[in-house]
Formats: C-alpha cells, structure tokens, sequence
DNA sequence: AGCACATAGTAAGCTTGCTCATTAAACTGG
DNA sequence: CCAGTTTAATGAGCAAGCTTACTATGTGCT
C-alpha cells in the first residue's frame, strides 16, 4: 500500500496539508510578530479571560508545558498578561492586553485569505463535509486517548474489530 | 467567526486532527526506536534507491535542511545508508539497510492500527471524498507556492477575487 | 580558461510540540 | 491536624519544521 503513493496515506495527507498552510500562514504573520500557534491561543482565551493555564491547556489539547511556552512569549511581547489568581496561589489567571484586540483582527484577516488560496474550487457542501469527517476523527482520537492514553498497539482484541471493520483502510 | 467556535476553522482543525494523530502514532512507535517524519522518509525511499536528498526533499514537500536532519538519524541508527555519488562530489545517494526491511513492515501495521482507530464508523465513501478534498486543498497550496512563494497578503488583486468567492470560509 | 550562476549539502538558530521530572500549593481521609 | 495525593506551573531535553547564511562543487557562457 505505502509503496505503491504513500501520499495517498490518510495520516501523510493530513499531516502535509496541514504542515503547507502553517507555513504559508506563518510566513504572512510573521511581519505583525506572531505565529498561527501564538494566535491559536489568543483566539481561545478572548471569549474567556481569566481562565487559567490548565484549562486552557485542555480546551487547546495541548500540554501544559507546551502552553506554559506560548504564554511566556505573548506576555514576553506584551499580547497577554498573567495576574496572580487571589484563589489560588499556584495559578495565574489570563488576560489580553489592550494592543491584542486590532492584532485578533489582522490574524484573522490573513487567516481569511490563506483558506481562500487553499480552498479555492472547493464547493461550500464539500467544506461542509470535509468538516464533519474531520470532526468525527477528532472524536474518535480524543475518546481513544480518554481510554487508553498509552496503547501500545493491538493488546485489546476491540482493536482487532476496529481493523477488520475499517480494512478498507489498509 | 472564531470567537464563536475556532476549532470549526479549517486550518486549526486540520492542524489539530494531525497532531493528535500523530502523538498517538509516535507513542506506539517509539518501542521501535523511529518517528512518524522518519518512517516516512523510509517510505518514500523504499522505491527509489539511489536518490539523493535534495530530489528526495522535492519528493517529501521538505526543505533539504528538514530532510538532511532526518538522515543524519536515520543513518546513525543504521535504518539508511548515504554512499557517494561517483558521478557528483556534492552529492550522496541514499540506500535502505537490511535491517529497515523488517521496519517497514511493523510501522505499516501500526500504521493500520492507528488509522483504524481514527477512522472508527467512518464509511469508505466518506473517507475517499475526505482524501480527494484534501488532494485539491494540497494542488491549491502547492501551485500557489510555485508562483508567488513570499505572498504576503492582498497586493494581488486575485487574492480579493478568491476571497469573495470563497466567503463562505470567513 | 575564467567568471558568473546554479545546485547539493551543512551550520546555526528559531518555534512548536512532546515527555519526564520537579516544586509549590491545595485538597482529603484518618 | 497531619500524611498522602492531586493539581498548577515550570525546567530540562528531544524531535520536527522552518529560515537565513555558508561551503563546495557543477555548469554554462564569453
């Protein structure tokens, strides 16, 4: 199979494609002084500031030490500001800074017009569905980590099941 | 749009399947002592032995400094051979060891494992219009790298013509 | 032959993401 | 109240990908 075009390889294509438009992003964004990474995480906290770095680690999937990084540099460069939480003396609590508001809007303008070049010919129904399918992989990764964070490979016969029915895959 | 709900935006969610994907892939592979980009490297190899890095990284869609790193690894854990070209000085030609064989062939089941675990309840139909959609959204990123690599937002009329016929991604 | 340009590969340095380990504070059962 | 556990955050260190800058070799034109 792999032989043969391994870019036909969902797990390949996926990572490809979303490696292309981190780039094409990056480097448009890169003259306002932010990554897409950075801006990800503005873009979550602004509908709920004053969260703390853990929730928002999960909200984001990401781990807390990769979040904790993002952090250190959006305040380094003055887009975020962490206040002591009064609650908890482990946690801060997060906040946009006033100058994040306009640069939110430049993002997602060039946010726009990156996903108009990658998705230009695509038909508003073929988004609609190649939405959908991601969504459910999404969810069938996030429940399969939620139960077995560290498989290691074909120890629960489920998984067996799970081949035989997706052989198509293979 | 991505105050409401971010992670219905395309590209983060794309960035995100991948990820989690991935962390998961590498988990398992780890035992074997290899990544997910170096497998992958292997994979692409495999049927054209002989080819040197630079020609590979047209291949691989990677910069020949990302691809030059993933050798140096793969060749100091003995998944790889660089030898000399006779035919150019600057120049290696890379071959598979004998031992990368067996690899190959226990990464492809992990390979298989994982996707069927992400792919659980996802008909065949649905996965082929996944792939080809993403197929197109790659050809799209791609020919616009080719001809304007450094785009750095709207200075290109087009760009607002694909904007408005692609509205409804904003 | 000689000079300009192109190509193959490496070096250095950045961000992102992960893991494992640690610190400090909060919570909880006895 | 106190010992043990859980939780919030950070430190150290690795791999992947990128950019910019460099060396060495090849190619092509005059």
């Amino acid at each position: 199979m792999f032989d043969q075009d391994p870019d036909r390889n969902v797990g390949f294509l996926l990572h490809d494609v979303s490696r292309l438009i981190r780039k094409r992003f990056d480097r448009r964004a890169r003259a306002l002084g932010i990554t897409r990474a950075q801006w990800r995480v503005l873009v979550h906290l602004a509908p709920r500031q004053g969260i703390n770095q853990s929730a928002l680690a999960d909200i984001l999937e990401l781990d807390n030490v990769t979040l904790g990084r993002h952090i250190d540099r959006l305040e380094d460069t003055g887009w975020l500001e962490r206040r002591p939480d009064p609650e908890d003396r482990r946690a801060w609590r997060l906040y946009l800074t006033d100058r994040s508001r306009p640069l939110l809007d430049r993002m997602e303008a060039l946010a726009v017009t990156t996903q108009a070049e990658a998705l230009t010919g695509i038909p508003r129904a073929e988004l609609d569905r190649l939405m959908t399918t991601l969504m459910s992989i999404k969810r069938n990764i996030l429940s399969r980590e939620a139960e077995r964070p560290d498989a290691e490979g074909s120890e629960d016969p489920r998984d067996e099941a799970a081949l035989e029915e997706a052989g198509h895959v293979g």
